[in-house]
DNA sequence: ATATTATAGGAAACCGGTTTCCCCATGTCA
DNA sequence: TGACATGGGGAAACCGGTTTCCTATAATAT
C-alpha cells in the first residue's frame, strides 16, 4: 500500500503541514528539519497521491483528445505530436475514438469535460447544434483541429483545405486534363470534406473545365472504402486521366483496385491523394499528394490549449498553416522520377 | 463554475448525505425527498466531481498504456483494441509513447502507477532490471503485450513469434530458395525482435540451410530504415531469392528501395513481412505476412486488465494467439493471384 | 535590556465527494 | 399502552493532499 503523508509526517515527526512545505518548497524549512523530512520520504518510498493534489488545485495535468479513430494514420500523427507536446509540458492524454459518429463525439466531450481534463483538443469535420452548445459551453479551453468556428477559449488549427484541393486540382488542369475526378469525403463532411470539394470545383472552373458529376464518387476515407470505389471508377469505363483522392489512406485503396483491374498508375491514369501520411512516400508508385504538416498540427494544438490553460495570453485564435503540393511518381506519367532517397 | 454538491443539498434542503444517497441510491430514500434533490441537480446542472469521487474509492476508471509509438501501424490498431474496451466497461486509457526508450518505459510507467491508473497496458519488447523490479512491484494489475514474463499480477498476451517465422521461413524453403534472408529487430528485442529471429534461423537449420550472416540485417522496424536496408542490400549483390522483413511497415521500406533499384517484386526477389498491418493488402503488390490478430490482442489485453482491476478469477495468465501466415501477391511469383475483394 | 520583527512549524480548514454512526419518527407487536 | 424494530436522514469523519492562520522562538533594532 502506497505511503500517505500522514505516515511520512510522523516518523519524521513533524506535521503534514511541514512534509507537504518540503515537497513543494512553498515555504522555507529549516535545513535539519528538512533532511529529516527526506529520510522520511525515502524510507518510505513516497510519493504524493497526485489524485488528492488534483483535487486540491482543480488542475489534473490531463488533456482529453477526441478523434475520429487512432489506426488513422493521419489521426495517429496528429495524436503523436500532441503527446510528445502534452509530455514536454508534464501533461497526460486520454484519448477517445468518436468512429465519426457525432453522438458519441458529444458523448466523449461531455465525458471528458466531467472527468476534469484541463482542456481538450477535438478533431472533427462537422459541428453540429450539440457540439456547438457543448464548446460555448465549456468551462476548459479547447482546440479545434480541422475547423474554423469562431467562440471564445475556442483556438482553431488547420490548413486551407479549399485553397489546397484547388492547387491540386490545379496541377492536374494546368497539364490539360479535362477528365480528373474526384473521390470526396461523405457530405456529412461540412468542414474538410466539404471544403476540398469546393477548391475542386473551383479549380475546374477557373480552368474552363466543365463540371461533371460523374467523375465524383464518395467514400469513407478509408482504404477499404477506397478500394471499391476505386473498382467502381475502373468498370464504369469513365477514361478518367487523374483522380484526386481526399485522403491518403483512401488513395492507396483506390490505387491497389486500379491496380488490380490491370490498369497502370500513372500511365493510364493519375492519382493524387490528400495529408501525406509517411506511407505515401514508401507506396509504390509513391504518391503525389497535398502535404498538410500534420505533427505541426497536433503540437500546435496541444500547445495552444496548454497556453490557454496556464493563462497565457494568446494572439492567435485561429491558426491556419501552409500545405504544400509534394509531386511524386503517381502522377509522373511523363518521366520516371524514383523517390528521393528519404536522408 | 461546476456546482458542487454542497449547493445542490442547500437548495434542495437536504444534507450532502442525502444528495450521494440519491446518486449512487446507497440507501433508500423517501421518493418526495429524492424529487426534490432531482430537481435540485437538474437545477444546477450538477455532475458529481470525479477527482472527488477516485480519492475516496481509490479508483481512477483509467488505464495507463505505454507503447513504442503510436504512428506505428501495429501500435495504433493495438491501441484501438483496447481503447474499444476499455471505453465499455466505463474506463478511460492515458496513453504514452516511450520511443521504444528504456529509460523513459521506466519512467513512465512510474508516472503512470504515481497517477493512480487503476491498471496498464505495456507493449515492449524488451526487460531490463529496472523494468523487471517495476512489474514485481507494482500495486496495480499489469497486461504485457508481447512478452512473456512470470510475475505475479501480470498477464500476457502475444503470439508465438518464433514458431511465426519459422513458418513463414519454411514457406521459403519449402519452395527450394537457398538465398532467403532477414531484416531482423536490433539486437535490444529480446522478445519479438530475438524470436522472429531464432525461428527465422531453426527453420533453415531444420531444412538443411546453412545459415549465412551476410544475409541478415538490423533495422529499426519502420519504414525509413526499411528502406536503407532494402537499397544496401540489393548494392550488395546477394543474389537474394527471398526475404523475411520483422514487420510490414519496415517492409514497405524495404519493397520501396527494391522497386526503385529496378528490381520487381515478386519476380526478381520475394519478399514477406510480419504483422499484417491493414495496409498490407493495400499495397502493391500486396505484402505476404505472418498475421498477428493485432485488434484482438488490444482487446484481451484491455479485458485482462480489467477483470484483474475488479477482482475476477484469472484462469489464464499467459495468453499466445494463434498466428497465421497469409499468402499475397509479393511471394506469387508463379501465378498472380489477384487481391481477393475486402469483403 | 526591552520592544519589534522574522522565521519555523503546528493545528485546522479546505478541496468535493462517500460512508459510518447515530438519532428521530413511525409502525408493529405483545 | 409500552417495548421494540425499522427506515429516513443529518452530523461528522474520512480519502490525501495544500494552505491559511496562528503561536513560539530566535534575531534584530532601539
Amino acid at each position: 500500500m502506497a505511503a500517505t503523508i500522514k505516515q511520512v509526517a510522523e516518523i519524521a515527526g513533524v506535521s503534514k503541514a511541514t512534509v507537504s512545505r518540503v515537497l513543494n518548497d512553498s515555504k522555507p524549512v529549516r535545513p535539519e528539519t528538512r533532511e529529516r523530512v527526506l529520510q522520511a520520504i525515502k524510507a518510505l518510498d513516497f510519493q504524493p497521491n497526485s489524485t488528492a493534489r488534483s483535487l486540491v488545485f482543480k488542475k489534473s495535468r490531463t488533456i482529453g483528445v477526441v478523434i475520429t479513430d487512432i489506426a488513422n494514420l493521419f489521426v495517429s500523427v496528429l495524436v503523436k505530436g500532441i503527446e510528445k507536446i502534452a509530455f514536454n509540458h508534464g501533461y497526460n492524454i486520454i484519448i477517445c475514438n468518436s468512429h465519426g459518429s457525432a453522438e458519441k463525439e458529444i458523448e466523449l466531450l461531455l465525458m471528458l469535460h466531467n472527468k476534469q481534463v484541463d482542456g481538450i483538443v477535438f478533431l472533427t469535420s462537422r459541428l453540429k447544434k450539440e457540439h456547438k452548445s457543448f464548446l460555448r459551453e465549456a468551462s476548459v479551453p479547447i482546440s479545434l483541429v480541422n475547423v474554423s468556428y469562431d467562440e471564445s477559449n475556442l483556438v482553431g488549427i488547420r490548413i486551407d483545405n479549399s485553397k489546397a484541393a484547388y492547387d491540386i486540382t490545379s496541377y492536374f488542369l494546368k497539364k490539360g486534363f479535362t477528365r480528373g475526378g474526384m473521390i470526396r469525403a461523405p457530405l456529412e463532411d461540412q468542414y474538410t470534406g466539404q471544403e476540398r470539394f469546393d477548391g475542386y470545383r473551383q479549380a475546374l472552373q477557373d480552368h474552363g473545365v466543365p463540371f461533371n458529376e460523374d467523375f465524383v464518387k464518395t467514400g469513407t476515407l478509408d482504404a477499404r472504402d477506397g478500394y471499391r470505389i476505386g473498382r467502381e471508377i475502373i468498370k464504369e469505363n469513365l477514361n478518367l486521366e487523374a483522380l484526386f483522392v481526399a485522403c491518403d489512406l483512401m488513395a492507396f485503396g483506390t490505387m491497389k483496385a486500379i491496380f488490380d483491374q490491370g490498369l497502370k498508375i500513372p500511365d493510364d491514369i493519375e492519382v493524387a491523394g490528400f495529408d501525406d501520411v509517411p506511407m505515401s512516400s514508401y507506396y509504390h508508385p509513391s504518391l503525389t499528394t497535398v502535404r498538410q504538416p500534420i505533427d505541426k498540427m497536433g503540437r500546435l494544438a496541444a500547445e495552444m490549449v496548454i497556453n490557454l490553460i496556464e493563462g497565457k495570453k494568446i494572439d492567435q485564435w485561429e491558426i491556419v498553416l501552409p500545405h504544400e503540393i509534394v509531386l511524386r511518381d503517381s502522377t509522373a506519367k511523363d518521366a520516371y522520377k524514383p523517390l528521393p532517397t528519404p536522408e
